[in-house]
DNA sequence: GATGGTTGGGTTTTT
DNA sequence: CCCAACCATC
């Protein structure tokens, strides 16, 4: 037998053997299940299935490629690269490409992100004249990606009374008629969105019974990774191409399911067993990756979520240190707090930067961290937010590049017409669109022949707009001599986009300087790296479309050795020895927003179960008592989950002087320290750091935050808080003691209230208010 | 009619 | 804090 088997347990390899027919493998968090996945293909392939017959879907390009060079590694690089692996959305990106025409579309559609969509959008209720407050185009653009995640094409709406009912209720009985221009548009532009990806690749499987055999017959063996994420639309799909074969192996974790936000359906998951005859069923259950600790804080707090499959996550991992929990006065001081954690952490362990994570909610919370990071000189990396392909510069250039490739494409002429400024103007632009939509045709195509057409715009816009086109023209013509290099290059150059921030001479245009440098290595490496691609042509259209749907860790550059901030959501599928979760406080994590239903306080709840079980090693949980949100301080309570953990996997640190964050500085961790990183932390023995001590702004906080005299009496009161006592709560309303457990600073209570259920609260900072 | 400065409104999570 | 929309100026 191969040597590979050996790696596996019990239950990993008789995933791994079983060949054909229907399969699902639950997979706790930790349990192996990249590994199964990777030895599951490179079985298949030893066992002389062609890789051309098998199509693997990950849920990031990075995994995919992990993935595809450990398979390598086994069956060799040159059959390896042969596979059918990735996103669904670049696997059925490609796909299109060689359908598109049968669509109506061009091969070389563009592909639009969101910010064009619904910029898009904007555009359509504008020139509809609908009233922007009631039709506001994120909520609309939100409404169509949901209708085209569940299938719901412009054709099904229209023949749906419930849903145009549920538009109309809320104010937008012309939702359909923006949605079936927004698509018409779209189809006129060359262009598809995010959803069409995958809405397109069911009509093309739907209406055309011969393509979808074709690739019935070419994808014998399916797999899909993170299955509990998928949409309607992708379940379909992988329905309609599994249908023949049935050899369908779908992979995932439903105490993972976080992206229901985005037509995620856990169902698609809880129901595999249903959808397909024979299934059989395999249960990942041995952790790998973490403490006993941590296994078991993880546990308990998804036990609370009602809608689950069986299963039990064990460890025979060491026991671990217990999680630290923190309060800290507020984001600043949490930022603070983190960076000198880790930085001890590091100093006293030799450990290194990339062993160190920093999750929060959203991605507003990366800045305290960052602030904080930098101070110490101390190298991190932030994924996800503004990601490097949508900052500004970077998507002008493209959309240059994209025009260049599909002239139709509508967002990307409206985007750099007037960028840099060549005096085209909003009101003539406003009459181009005006036209364009008469015409039937691009905008491109009406300043193309704009000396045939009457239009009311001046002689001298005219040639300006004529200039415009040829500019885009001579491009064309040139692009067929040039790489994608050489085209960017030209581009950047000729356009005036590079004079346009050099000139600008302020940090920020230097930055953007910069990073037009860097997206010119990004096309550089781009051209180089083609060779090892299969089927591919190093053609710019191929560059756009790796760009489109790259995430912010395909371009993996330089040191790695830094600490990683991101989201937990980007979090997903990464593991890191220790793992810091920032920010768990009430109306942040659970997020204000997803509290209104049960499923959604449950899809919280998983969200902070894969937060925790990212950790290796060890976990640290902060909360502050007040945070900036939009400028504005805002108190914070801490989150229910801390609650929810149980409580022998925890340990708090909040001593009463613990708003505020003192690094132990200890002279043996700093024996061997350059002096000058010192100095920022601890300038003289003796007196605290400059940064230490509060500025007038942050006593005037502390002030705001600390307890009045009031409070404090209230709190003595609280510490001699007897059982049968009845109590009112801010957010909980009134309720009963039922008993007191902890000494001190530990002293809780559990309290029956009588609208919000049992609760267990510490004393130290229930905001109770006693009822005698 | 284009341009640049100001203001006011909205802010979860992502391919 | 960031972006779109508005307004005053050329």
């Amino acid at each position: 037998m191969q040597a590979y088997l050996d790696e596996l347990n019990d239950a990993q390899r008789e995933a791994v053997l079983q060949k054909d027919g229907p399969m699902i493998v639950i997979a706790g968090a930790g349990s192996g299940k990249t590994r199964v996945l990777t030895y599951r293909i490179a079985h298949l392939m030893n066992q002389e299935i062609d890789p051309f017959n098998i199509l693997a879907l990950t849920f990031t390009n990075k995994a995919a490629r992990e993935m595809k060079s450990r398979i390598a590694k086994i069956v060799g690089p040159s059959e390896a690269k042969n596979l059918w692996m990735g996103t669904f959305h670049s696997v059925f990106a490609r796909l299109l490409r060689f359908e598109a025409d049968k669509l109506g579309f061009p091969s070389n559609f563009t592909i639009y992100d969101t910010q064009d969509s619904q910029r898009l959008v904007n555009s359509i209720i504008k020139e509809m004249n609908l009233d922007k407050d009631v039709y506001k185009y994120k909520q609309v653009y939100s409404r169509i990606s949901s209708y085209k995640n569940s299938l719901i094409t412009v054709k099904a709406y229209r023949q749906n009374p419930e849903l145009q009912e549920a538009d109309a209720m809320a104010k937008r009985p012309r939702l359909g008629d923006i949605y079936e221009e927004y698509v018409n548009r779209c189809f006129k532009a060359g262009a598809m969105d995010f959803d069409d990806l995958l809405l397109k690749t069911n009509e093309l499987l739907t209406r055309f019974p011969d393509v979808l055999s074709k690739y019935q017959h070419r994808f014998q063996y399916i797999l899909v990774d993170e299955y509990q994420d998928t949409n309607h639309s992708q379940y379909l799909i992988v329905r309609a191409l599994s249908d023949r074969y049935q050899n369908i192996c779908v992979v995932g974790d439903d105490a993972q399911s976080i992206y229901a936000f985005r037509g995620a359906n856990i169902n698609n998951i809880l129901n595999f067993q249903r959808d397909y005859d024979e299934v059989k069923t395999y249960k990942l259950e041995q952790n790998y990756r973490s403490t006993k600790t941590l296994v078991q804080a993880a546990n308990s707090v998804i036990e609370k979520n009602k809608k689950r499959l069986e299963k039990v996550v064990w460890t025979s991992n060491h026991q671990g240190d217990k999680i630290k929990i923190n309060r800290l006065l507020n984001d600043a001081e949490e930022g603070r707090y983190v960076a000198s954690t880790i930085f001890e952490l590091q100093m006293q362990n030799q450990l290194d930067y990339d062993q160190f994570a920093i999750l929060y909610r959203t991605n507003a919370q990366s800045r305290a961290m960052e602030d904080a990071l930098r101070k110490k000189d101390m190298p991190y990396r932030i994924y996800g937010g503004l990601s490097f392909y949508q900052r500004k510069e970077i998507k002008d250039t493209l959309a240059y590049l994209r025009l260049i490739v599909n002239p139709k494409d509508e967002e990307s002429l409206k985007r750099i017409i007037n960028y840099p400024t060549r005096g085209i103007g909003q009101t003539t632009l406003d009459k181009l669109v005006l036209a364009a939509n008469h015409y039937k045709r691009s905008i491109f195509e009406i300043i193309e022949n704009i000396q045939k057409i009457d239009l009311p715009i001046n002689k001298g816009i005219q040639t300006k707009l004529i200039n415009f086109v040829n500019m885009i023209k001579s491009f064309q013509i040139t692009a067929d001599k040039l790489n994608a290099f050489e085209l960017t290059d030209l581009v950047i150059k000729k356009t005036g986009l590079l004079q346009e921030f050099k000139k600008d001479g302020t940090p920020e245009g230097i930055t953007r300087v910069e990073n037009l440098e860097e997206l010119l290595n990004g096309v550089k490496d781009f051209v180089e790296g083609q060779n090892e691609v299969e089927e591919a042509t190093g053609s710019i259209s191929e560059f756009l479309e790796d760009v489109a749907l790259a995430t912010d860790f395909d371009n993996e550059k330089g040191d790695s050795n830094r600490v990683s901030l991101m989201t937990v959501h980007l979090a997903k599928g990464l593991e890191f020895p220790y793992v810091f979760i920032v920010g768990m406080e009430e109306d942040l994590f659970p997020s204000a927003m997803s509290m209104n239903t049960r499923s959604e306080l449950e899809e919280e709840r998983r969200l902070f179960y894969v937060a925790l079980t990212r950790a290796e090693k060890q976990a640290y949980i902060t909360y502050t008592l007040s945070r900036y949100r939009w400028g504005k301080l805002i108190d914070a309570e801490p989150s229910r989950f801390i609650d929810e953990i149980d409580e022998n996997a925890i340990e708090y640190n909040i001593s009463e002087d613990s708003y505020r964050y003192k690094p132990q500085i200890d002279a043996d961790i700093f024996g061997e320290v350059d002096k000058s990183k010192l100095r920022q932390t601890k300038p003289k023995k003796g007196t605290p750091p400059p940064s230490h001590k509060p500025t007038e702004k942050q006593l005037r906080k502390l002030r705001k935050v600390k307890p009045t005299s009031n409070q404090n009496s209230a709190k003595e009161d609280l510490m001699t808080l007897k059982k049968g006592q009845m109590v009112k709560h801010g957010r909980f309303g009134r309720g009963k003691v039922l008993s007191i457990s902890g000494v001190g600073q530990d002293k809780k209570a559990e309290i029956q209230f009588e609208k919000a259920g049992l609760k267990n609260l510490l004393l130290r900072f229930a905001k109770l208010e006693l009822l005698s």
